[in-house]
RNA sequence: GGCCCGUUGGAGAAGCGGUUAACUCACAAGCCUUUCACGCUUGCAUUCGCGGGUUCGAAUCCCGCACGGGUCACCA
């Protein structure tokens, strides 16, 4: 009978949500999902000086917005809690004694200055010191209330394998493995044990976990072996790099799954960009619902070597969910961004938001895209010239000129200032499009608008779009000496 | 340094002994257009880190080297 699927998602609560360890939790979410299984979130807190106040509320905020679901964990509840490290203490210590009585670990009295210059088979590895001590011996110690830490022992001879479900069989000397602490003198157990000893009461069948524990494994295999336990599957999954040679951390900044949403992401645009960022789909496919992912996804398409992040691509697989954004939704997600900008209550939003949404990829663009309102400032003469349009300064300076005659006049209507564009084409025979580039030019100042020159005008009102248009023909003017 | 793992264009990647080496982002060119953007079309690895070998045939199998990552904590 295969055995149920149930593996686990164990962060320590170090107070942000690191992008490379949701992917761990999505791949999990995933596998289990797709092979309906179980996942369980478990706090690692056993390091009490890293503790982070509130650090478990970052996690499952952000799996709430990631849209990953646990089934067991300290919110959750579950048949084989406390899900949460620091409130299972007892029972670590309770296991580590009884490993010391089939000699699979032993205690330690050793001290740091010792510990600083010992040497083992030629490296700077813990010699098995006090592994010769006496029954007796430690028994006196312990009673003495000596301070001491218990340590797996580990063979000198043979090696240790497994397989990894992507990385294959993966063989290590057992004389390369320190004998290392699996409690530490608090009391309080390591990484290396608790979370052997967690996965097996909690029924883990897979654990899936970053490679950096891909050759430590063995021991912790060699601890399920003396516990006379069943070994898990177990997955390990590559680094997120910022670039070639430097992963991607929180001390470059801009990692956390929280930056992004304030940078104005998508939650699932970011889920969808960082499963394809290590996994691959057997198709062709790029966008992804969380249920497609879950019916597509499988350990054959992990990839073996770490991934570079690239902003740039989840941005544009941002602006794709922009896009299928009904307006409402984009309205309400821009919002904020409208009232960060420069425009902030002197306008109203809403033609601004039906501009943009097709032409931005993340909502922070706002502000800058709607800066040019207030803003102008001179520019380059060169901007008015466009190959396309067959149009150099000197007939720019013709089309500004010509559309600016008696524009005081004008009655401040779109179809009217649209009549005088269609004056100025006849004028010179030109494309319509011709017109219009060089006016949305001289009255914007800028390479990018929502929108075109005459929702530009109709925006800034007549007055200002006057005094743009007038202004621009100076400069105009100016530079081509005249 | 020892051990473990990896290496396909700028980035993500497919490929599993015979393909014109998919696809996506980026980039470039062109088309369309009332600007910009969107959209559309095309281009972008004569070659898969390098060197050998096996084979009629290698990105795909084997060996060596180089490079990159991980790990060697009373951190996880």
């Amino acid at each position: 009978m295969k055995k149920e699927v149930r593996t686990r998602f164990a962060p320590s609560p170090t107070g942000f949500m690191h992008i490379g360890n949701l992917r761990s939790a999505l791949y999990g979410y995933l596998f289990v999902k797709k092979n309906n299984g179980k996942i369980i979130l478990r706090i690692e807190d056993t390091d009490v000086e890293r503790f982070v106040e509130g650090a478990v509320e970052v996690i499952y905020s952000t799996c709430d917005q990631a849209g990953i679901v646990f089934d067991e964990g300290p919110r959750e509840g579950g048949p084989y809690g406390p899900y949460v490290q620091s409130e299972r203490k007892s029972i670590y210590l309770e296991h580590a004694k009884k490993l010391v009585e089939t000699g699979h670990a032993y205690y330690c009295f050793c001290d740091k200055e010792r510990l600083e210059h010992v040497t083992f088979m030629g490296t700077k590895r813990y010699d098995k010191h006090c592994l010769s001590l006496s029954k007796e011996e430690v028994q006196r110690r312990l009673d003495a209330g000596e301070s001491y830490v218990i340590r797996q022992n580990i063979p000198i001879e043979g090696e240790s394998s497994y397989t990894d479900l992507v990385f294959g069989e993966i063989t290590v000397p057992n004389k390369d493995m320190e004998d290392n602490i699996l409690i530490k003198s608090d009391g309080m157990p390591t990484y290396n044990f608790a979370h052997v000893v967690d996965d097996h009461y909690m029924h883990v069948t897979y654990v899936i976990r970053g490679n950096e524990y891909l050759s430590s494994t063995p021991k912790y295999n060699l601890l399920y072996d003396a516990f006379g336990w069943e070994r898990p599957e177990y997955i390990h999954l590559t680094q997120i790099m910022k670039d070639e040679t430097r992963k991607l951390s929180k001390r470059h900044g801009d990692a956390n799954f929280d930056d992004f949403i304030r940078k104005g992401y998508l939650p699932h645009a970011i889920v969808n960009y960082i499963a394809l960022l290590g996994w691959s789909p057997k198709s062709t496919q790029e966008k992804f619902t969380m249920e497609e992912l879950i019916e597509n996804f499988s350990v054959e398409g992990l990839s073996k070597s770490n991934s570079i992040f690239d902003e740039k691509k989840m941005a544009w697989l941002n602006g794709e969910y922009i896009k299928e954004l009904s307006f409402e939704e984009f309205y309400k997600y821009a919002l904020p961004y409208f009232e960060k900008s420069s425009i902030k209550g002197r306008y109203d939003y809403e033609p601004f938001a039906r501009l943009l949404q097709t032409r931005i990829e993340i909502f922070s663009e706002i502000p800058e895209k709607v800066k040019f309102i207030d803003e102008y400032e001179r520019f380059p003469s060169e901007k008015y010239e466009n190959q396309r349009f067959k149009i150099d300064q000197e007939l720019a300076y013709k089309i500004l000129n010509s559309y600016l005659e008696n524009l005081e006049k004008l009655d401040f209507k779109e179809d009217a200032w649209k009549d005088k564009v269609k004056e100025v084409v006849d004028l010179y025979q030109l494309k319509q499009g011709a017109v219009y580039s060089t006016m949305r030019w001289a009255i914007s100042g800028v390479d990018v608008t929502p929108g075109g020159f005459v929702e530009i005008a109709m925006i800034l009102g007549k007055e200002k779009s006057i005094k743009r248009l007038k202004q621009s023909s100076i400069w105009l003017k100016e530079d081509l000496g005249k």
